[in-house]
DNA sequence: CAAGGATGATATCGACTCGAAACCAGTTTG
DNA sequence: CAAACTGGTTTCGAGTCGATATCATCCTTG
């Protein structure tokens, strides 16, 4: 038994770098690389909290440079733009583009989707609860800060229904922001 | 039903990335950078016809020359060594040192089997399964050679029992070669 | 056997990416 | 108001990668 389940393990640990490897060719595609398209992925389902070059540091966990860098980038490829905050001057709204849209409709990542789309529906389901737990094991062990939604954040504060609002800033948040990936997320403590 | 499986199209796709990035931090292990440790697992698992800079450039879908650098890296670390082939003198055989067998069982990738392994034994083999069918389908995408055993390959030929040669260079075939990668793998024919 | 082409490997060069550190402007704290 | 802090950018150096050129060896063909 623990024999077979070590046979899974190293065949599943492999699979998976296989399939980096297969993808890994795919980051390229329309002159972007990899931390680009993460870059458009990721502000396409960041809230509003989320879109400034630090947070997308810590979600790609790499420098403020760095960031700031793949953002003038993508800016001088027209895929997004930059918007002066008035709140904070310092602080840079990344924001992208009608062509920023465009070109992530054509996200090489989509191959995936419709590779996994092939499968039968039920084992679909069973594929992405196996990841998902598979996923949270690791996150354990390598750093790596949590990036959630705001309907599962500790800070969301439910006040009546229909409307909610963020703990931590009091803003309201519309529907839309909730689905939406924040830094500031934290888990819910577990007793709550 | 349509929608269902895009959801969970969808929710794979999400989660193989993250899964990547989770691990990318791990490839930075040891002072080596991912395509090294890519080369210590592929020399440890590959038969002795593939053990060569080709076949590695081959394997990682890069260039001669980039493999030669990344074998010359991975040789001033001592982690590999070059041996000269006598029957052809132009070519290298690419071999582990014991060093490169010690810093292979510290393999940060061990992360994710051991995490591979938390899961119930039966859902394992789903996932894996579920996983090699999502490969299959990629495959068929993007390039890259494909990799097999000579266990399964087309070249095999079962002269007898018990030994076994390849079709291609007529030789006798351990099994320890047999259960290893070869770069001259091709598929069974579908109708053999 | 000689000539020409193919093949395995390496060296060199330039483009590019990334992280570290310095730096600037704006904000908060005391 | 000064000091400390924070968000962002710039600069610089190290390192990687791919393309190309080169070298040695092998193979094929006449």
């Amino acid at each position: 038994m623990a024999v077979l389940n070590e046979m899974h393990s190293e065949r599943i640990a492999e699979l998976l770098d296989r399939i980096g490897r297969a993808t890994h060719c795919l980051q390229f595609a329309d002159g972007l690389n990899p931390a680009q398209w993460e870059t458009l992925r990721y502000l396409a389902r960041a809230n509003r909290y989320s879109r400034t070059p630090t947070a997308l540091a810590d979600y790609l966990g790499t420098t403020k440079g760095t960031a700031s860098q793949t953002a003038r980038a993508l800016e001088s490829k027209g895929y997004i733009q930059r918007v002066k905050r008035t709140c904070d001057k310092r602080s840079v709204w990344l924001e992208l583009t009608e062509t920023g849209h465009t070109v992530l409709a054509r996200d090489p990542m989509g191959r995936l989707e419709t590779a996994a789309s092939a499968l039968p529906p039920d084992f679909g389901e069973l594929l992405a609860d196996g990841l998902s737990s598979l996923l949270r094991g690791l996150k354990s062990d390598c750093g790596g800060r949590e990036f959630g939604v705001c309907e599962q954040c500790g800070h969301l504060d439910p006040s009546g229904d229909g409307e909610a609002r963020c703990g931590l800033t009091g803003d309201a948040l519309a529907s839309e922001d909730r689905t939406r990936i924040c830094v500031e997320f934290r888990a819910v403590p577990p007793g709550a």
